[in-house]
DNA sequence: GGGTCACCAGTTTTT
DNA sequence: CTGGTGACCC
């Protein structure tokens, strides 16, 4: 057992408050996680709480891992078993996987990712305008989305005249969801969408569940969109006893649904919160501190808090004032040498924070100039490769031959001459006749106008499947099973016809050997293992990707950190380059003219800030290459709210480039955004 | 069916 | 400037 003396007045009240609503406001680097591990500990040793009845919901699978994780180094494995630990999505997987048929949904139903949504999308749409574009889908693809996180039906859904978009959306949105249906397939906000619909509707299984997860735990609840937030609701309705933990100035997912205004309602919408505000920061110096302060502050709708530390002041704020793009990278590298030397700090301690993903170019090519170890966070999902996709396409058929979308994805992957041709014969066939499309590549005799060569290759990839079908069927071969029909399906032979970089080829047949190897580690898990469980699992993405060997595990663990500040949520890092602090990168341009909501780039501001332990350095560059063309830049607003006497700011000694006349002007619109910045 | 060329757009992202 | 996509031609 803790002690619950280990914590401060604040945690220690937040840990013992078990009944009823609580909202617990938790600042940056305030010791959340530990607090909700003591919490569930609590529950567990003091109030005799069983760990069924116990509900942790995170956003992440890391969240989650790390939750419980930590909950069971504290009282052992054996006391968190049968504790639901789980991301919003994975908790509906599971209760959709014991009661999707109550919706008409059969029980192997598949989960479509992006990739194949806008494969179905794209198809609906091209029903319609047959010159339509991938881009359209996806902006079609986005309003349904919008529309499912708001709970707004296919029937619902109004489309504004002004908008075309939104006019097909309204046309493709009923056929997509009735398609999709038909594949017995669902999306990632139906798994959401369709639990809210289920318990809605079955009252004797909303007790259930209620009755079920007596204690209620969510973190990071500022991110919330409204259908999760109805879940919530239905979950906890009854006992109440529902604990949210979330910092209202740490919401920055606004643009995928998430809404403040959902923490902001906590106390109005469970009558009877306990409200904890959890201000004391265990991470950063005082001057980084009261920079963050001072920079939220600026925020109209928010809860009144301020971080304070019992430690010192520390360093000041650096800020750098560099020529452009490339210095603001040259920049970067130099003060990692010198603070290395001079704090010996490892590579790890350091992270570079950018707004957009675009911004990581020239550190990147820096940091390889110099052969200083690096790792970039973000870019493509491993289960998003297109040579992954494959392999599982052909899983995701094998267990639902209706999933219409992977099945045409593996119809002639690899060629065994099925073109397009024939693939639309058989789709028309399918539509007219009104059956599933396996149903007529079963049949395909009833498909008049193939050629008897089509007709074998049908035959022979239904008996492929069929055959494949069965063997599945044996979760303990399933390994071998799947190495032998990568095998025979010959698919790294595919990739070296249509690759013709040895290089890449190489590459892409490692990342399809990488989805044994998730299925390999998938099996040591799983003690009831099986083909539908393996593909939830890659699905949710509920898995630790590529295993990295020895080698490039121990450079990345002693390398620089490079990431958006999205990503740089709940992470922090002795020394914190917070870089492009200028007008139209932080804030972003379009929040600036479009969205309207520079509230959101301030408390995008406001994490990187507060990501940093020790020392934080701002860099923003007076002029910036930008699509090919050199723009000027003007300092980030930002930076004007943060106390000059918290910062040192140094200009580089690389002159700005351009004719004699620019140079002059810029520099004189430059120094006085300076002097007016620091009111001089 | 594959390869090449021209054109276009360019915030953030997890599940 | 770059990467990605789609159209068009062989």
């Amino acid at each position: 057992m803790f002690d619950l003396n280990s914590l401060n007045p604040q945690q220690r009240a937040a840990v013992s408050h078990t009944e009823g609503p609580l909202l617990l406001l938790a600042g940056a680097g305030s010791g959340k996680t530990r607090v909700i591990t003591c919490r569930i500990v609590y529950l567990l040793q003091q109030r005799g709480v069983s760990p069924r009845q116990l509900l942790a919901v995170t956003f992440t699978n890391k969240a989650a891992r790390e939750m419980r994780e930590r909950v069971e180094e504290m009282v052992g494995g054996k006391a968190v078993r049968g504790m639901v630990i789980a991301t919003f999505h994975s908790l509906c997987v599971r209760i959709l996987k014991a009661n999707i048929e109550r919706l008409g949904y059969k029980k192997n139903f598949s989960i479509y990712a992006a990739s194949d949504q806008q494969q179905l999308v794209r198809r609906l749409l091209r029903d319609e305008i047959a010159d339509a574009t991938g881009k359209d889908a996806e902006q079609i693809l986005w309003q349904i989305s919008a529309a499912k996180n708001r709970l707004v039906t296919p029937g619902e859904f109004q489309s504004s005249s002004r908008d075309p978009v939104s006019c097909m959306t309204a046309l493709i949105y009923p056929r997509y969801q009735k398609e999709l249906k038909a594949y017995n397939a669902v999306d990632f906000d139906d798994l959401l969408v369709l639990t809210v619909k289920l318990l809605e509707k079955n009252p004797d299984l909303l007790e259930h569940y209620q009755q079920l997860f007596r204690y209620q735990m969510v973190d990071e609840y500022q991110d919330t969109n409204p259908v999760q937030y109805r879940l919530l609701k239905l979950l906890a309705g009854g006992h109440g006893n529902l604990c949210v933990v979330g910092d209202d100035d740490q919401s920055i997912y606004g643009f995928r649904g998430a809404d403040v205004e959902t923490i902001l309602n906590f106390e109005r919408d469970f009558p009877g919160t306990r409200l904890i505000k959890l201000e004391q920061n265990y991470r950063s110096t005082g001057n980084i501190l009261a920079a963050a302060n001072a920079v939220i502050k600026n925020n109209r709708k928010r809860k009144e808090k301020a971080l304070w530390t019992a430690d010192g002041a520390g360093n000041l704020i650096d800020y750098l004032i560099c020529a452009d793009d490339e210095d603001e990278a040259c920049r970067v590298i130099e003060r990692i040498h010198a603070e290395r030397g001079r704090h010996q700090l490892e590579y790890a301690d350091f992270a570079i924070l950018y707004r957009t993903n675009s911004q990581s170019r020239s550190f990147e090519e820096q940091l390889r100039y110099e052969n200083i170890p690096y790792v970039l966070i973000g870019g493509q999902q491993f289960f998003e490769r297109k040579e992954v996709k494959d392999i599982i396409a052909y899983l995701k058929v094998l267990l639902n031959p209706f999933d219409e979308v992977n099945l045409l994805r593996i119809l002639n992957y690899p060629k065994r001459n099925i073109g397009a041709g024939s693939a639309d014969k058989l789709i028309r066939y399918s539509a007219e006749a009104e059956e599933p499309l396996w149903t007529i590549l079963q049949q395909s005799e009833r498909v008049a106008d193939l050629k008897p060569r089509t007709h074998e290759a049908i035959a022979q990839f239904v008996a492929l499947l069929e055959c494949y079908r069965q063997r599945f069927q044996q979760p303990r071969e399933m390994l071998e099973t799947l190495r032998e029909m990568l095998e025979e399906l010959k698919l790294a032979e595919e990739i070296y016809r249509q690759e013709n970089d040895p290089q890449k080829a190489r590459r892409r047949i490692e990342n399809q050997a990488e989805v044994l190897n998730a299925m390999a580690s998938y099996l040591e898990r799983d003690p009831e293992p099986s083909l539908a469980g393996f593909l939830d699992k890659v699905s949710l993405l509920d898995d630790d990707g590529p295993k990295q060997n020895d080698k490039e595990k121990k450079l990345a663990q002693n390398a620089v950190t490079l990431m958006s500040l999205h990503s740089s949520k709940g992470l922090e890092f002795p020394v914190v380059f917070l870089v492009g602090m200028e007008e139209g990168v932080l804030p972003h341009k379009k929040s600036i003219y479009e969205t309207f909501d520079i509230d959101e780039e301030r408390r995008l501001c406001y994490v990187g800030i507060t990501r940093a332990q020790r020392q934080l350095v701002l860099l923003g560059a007076q002029q910036r290459r930008k699509y090919g063309q050199l723009e000027q830049r003007e300092p980030s607003r930002f930076l004007v709210e943060i106390p000059q006497e918290l910062l040192t700011r140094s200009a580089g000694d690389k002159p700005p480039v351009g004719t004699p006349a620019e140079q002059e002007q810029s520099a004189s619109n430059f120094f006085s955004g300076i002097s007016q910045l620091f009111g001089d």
